[in-house]
DNA sequence: CACTATGAACCTCTAGGCAT
DNA sequence: ATGCCTAGAGGTTCATAGTG
């Protein structure tokens, strides 16, 4: 179905736009209806054979884990990494071809139960589950972990910027503002509920005005006095603190930026040049973090765990900073994300780079900051 | 009523992608 | 190719419904 030809000629306030949405939603919940009943029809082979850890056989699918015993074997509690997310596939694959069912991981992924009966037990509800414990099969994970994994690979493929068809249908939306129209909008537009939420607000509210800022010495002190005024806190108990949301509305609002903005350039930027109090090249630096993270058993990029390699740095250092000073460097390698990561690692070490070094930055008596240079230089191990 | 399940909404960190 | 901003992805919390 093509959202863009469906809603070319469609205008939002017409009073029979929104029925045009419904006949679409109707039309997906059709086939995930269908095949539901092919995956009842089938209920009586579903009986799990296999070896299951203690953690795959809870019988809440939607809800995380609650660990009562901790004699019990670990799960696995980081983001799901490729090769996970590869074996999940190949057991789909083989949970297909077993139970003879048509290649829509996309249904599962959409349905929810609405209607029926919330029963763990119920015909639907166990097999929901039967499937998610057939896909987690090998893996270091609890059912609701894979079923989250399930429901992003495979029900939200969609993403990066919204098209103007997209923001059509939502506006429809947004002016009949039917029940759930946030889940609905996500399985017709095949992304993520918590993005449609997030853009739903913005197309509502409006966004605020977006102004270039150009950071200097004396912004960046306007700043680091609200941040202070309105925690209360001491420059020096800022280090890794996390910042109430309220505290970061106030700046918005003082900054004439959105807050979201003066979080990165807070976590990416200021507190690395405020509380590192060593002279760092940052050439130096990322060689070093590319050495530790060869020592990892990462496999591509996204399996990298930025905090983990915190341990492996000076004091002061964020991981948004680790992240974004590596990334920098690795981006330009065409398809970064995706090639084995020693690879990417021997092109980061090998590419030239220009000599800089982290700018470092302090408050002085008049509460300005301002440079400062320390002459001690970290040692990596 | 307590318990356990649900979908929806909210918070935090990483990646996508436009502008330069 | 890089800087900048924000969308996406993962974890957590909220409000509510079915069951015994």
């Amino acid at each position: 179905m093509d959202l863009e030809e469906e809603f070319k000629d469609v205008n939002v306030e017409d009073p029979t736009s929104m029925d045009k949405v419904l006949i679409l939603l109707e039309n997906i919940q059709a086939e995930d209806d269908e095949f539901m009943e092919i995956l009842l029809s089938k209920q009586n082979e579903m009986i799990v054979t296999w070896e299951q850890p203690w953690y795959q056989k809870s019988r809440c699918l939607t809800r995380p884990l609650k660990i009562t015993d901790d004699s019990l074997p670990q799960f696995r509690t980081d983001s799901i990494c490729k090769d996970e997310s590869d074996e999940i596939h190949r057991n789909w694959r083989k949970f297909r071809k077993m139970f003879n069912v048509p290649n829509k991981p996309v249904c599962i992924a959409r349905w929810r139960n609405k209607t029926k009966s919330k029963r763990p037990n119920a015909p639907s509800e166990y097999v929901r589950r039967f499937v998610i414990a057939f896909l987690a099969q090998g893996l270091e994970r609890n059912l609701y972990q894979v079923y989250k994994h399930v429901v992003v690979r495979y029900g939200s493929k969609v993403k990066g910027n919204y098209s103007k068809y997209e923001e059509k249908v939502m506006n429809i939306c947004l002016l009949h503002n039917p029940k759930n129209s946030v889940p609905y909008l996500s399985t017709m537009l095949g992304r993520e509920p918590r993005g449609i939420y997030k853009r739903m607000l913005q197309l509502y509210q409006g966004k605020p005005p977006k102004k270039k800022l150009k950071w200097t010495l004396s912004l960046a002190s306007k700043f680091i006095n609200l941040l202070l005024e309105y925690t209360g806190e001491p420059l020096e108990n800022l280090k890794y603190r996390s910042i109430e949301k309220s505290v970061w509305l106030k700046l918005e609002k003082d900054m004439g930026q959105l807050y979201t903005y003066l979080q990165y350039f807070w976590m990416v930027t200021l507190h690395s040049q405020l509380f590192v109090k060593y002279d760092i090249e940052v050439q130096a630096l990322r060689r070093h973090l590319f050495k530790k993270i060869k020592q990892y058993p990462y496999k591509v990029w996204t399996d990298i765990r930025w905090k983990e390699l915190l341990k492996h740095v000076p004091d002061g250092f964020t991981h948004h900073f680790l992240h974004n000073v590596c990334r920098k460097l690795a981006r330009s390698y065409k398809g970064y994300l995706n090639v084995p990561l020693e690879e990417l690692i021997q092109y980061g070490l090998n590419k030239p780079c220009v000599k800089r070094r982290l700018k470092t930055l302090a408050l002085n008596e008049h509460n300005a900051l301002e440079v400062i240079r320390y002459n001690q230089k970290p040692e990596y191990d």
